[in-house]
DNA sequence: GAAATTCTGGAACGATCAGTCAATATCCCT
DNA sequence: AGGGATATTGACTGATCGTTCCAGAATTTC
């Protein structure tokens, strides 16, 4: 029997997390990432392999946790219109802060596979509780009859990095509320 | 009087920007740029400086060309709408390429003063364009009259990364439609 | 020819890179 | 206590980084 980890691995992952979401993969350096986890050199190979597979982990955890909260936010209030709104303003109230699905895409497009797949997975499971959120609007006759639920989710799940980029290029909250105002206006 | 420069600054500078869109600044190295800009080495500062300067005077230019190529757009067709739907169409049709303008933001935010100058002098002179084209839009009575032109214009901005994303993400050309579509329905 | 700058690519510099190495430590089992 | 398997650490490794230096040759005007 061998000796047993001495850190939380989740709780390292989040803080490399951290580090990933500022710097980006490229910018990041290895010691960059081990002075944030507070783990060893060797530790950090030993547990996740290389630097890319640590960021795949990062993104794969960050979207599972991002994709659960959006999940949870879409959940909350009354009425369907209501869920909406409540996503969109989780999205501005953390806009500020950079988005580690957002970078992942910036830096790497769909060229390497292993992450692509990580965000997919979290595309789809968004996309399908967008699409039954707006179906259920359009019956409580919030969101337009005629519009097709796959475009709307579709649209609105694209509102979601155009918020987050206003923001980091410095966006204040007005205009930020602004933007999720007409995103939704789109539906009526 | 000096020997005169032999190549020519501006086509090496885009070559460099095709560098800098794909793999960012932290992923493009100085033999990566001056491959592509097939300058030598003490060519590329001597005429540039260093590598952040380099990057700068690439995230003007596109800049600066990418803004003129979206005012043409919009100035574009009989009805101000048109134009918001040209330019839109560019958008789509070109949004499988990276942009330097959106990677710049993702990999930066607003840390480096003289890159948010850049984008800050784009960001004006678009918005300012997209406002007054809005306005004209409600002048015709196709965009929906109580709405602020410049919430508008800036709905309109956000919606060009929001595009590029989704393309640079997977989406195809039926699924970029309709996000533009909905962008001009919001207005509506 | 002289002066000022340009061109090249290789060499050099100090720094940093991702990953490996070597020694020591920790756990359970016999 | 010793063995086996794994964990811990920071130093080490060979490679690459951005930038400067170098030397020789080239280009322009005076």
């Amino acid at each position: 029997m061998a000796r047993p980890k001495e850190f939380d691995k989740d709780a390292a992952l989040d803080a490399a997390t951290r580090v990933f979401r500022e710097q980006g993969f490229a910018g990041s350096s290895a010691a960059d990432l081990t002075r944030a986890m507070g783990i060893g050199r060797q530790s950090l190979y030993d547990t996740f392999g290389d630097k890319a597979a640590l960021y795949r982990a990062a993104l794969a955890r960050y979207t599972a946790l991002e994709t659960e909260a959006h999940l949870a936010a879409l959940s909350t209030g009354p009425r369907a219109i209501d869920g909406l709104e409540i996503l969109l303003a989780r999205v501005r109230a953390k806009a500020g802060e950079p988005c580690l699905a957002v970078g992942a895409v910036c830096e790497f497009g769909r060229s390497r596979p292993e992450l692509a797949e990580v965000q997919a997975a979290g595309e789809r499971a968004l996309a399908g509780a967008l699409a039954a959120r707006v179906r259920e609007a359009q019956d409580e006759g919030d969101v337009a009859e005629g519009l097709d639920v796959g475009e709307a989710a579709a649209f609105l799940t694209a509102a979601i990095p155009g918020i987050r980029i206003a923001a980091r290029g410095g966006a204040g909250a007005a205009q930020l509320q602004a933007l999720a105002e007409l995103t939704l206006r789109a539906l009526r």
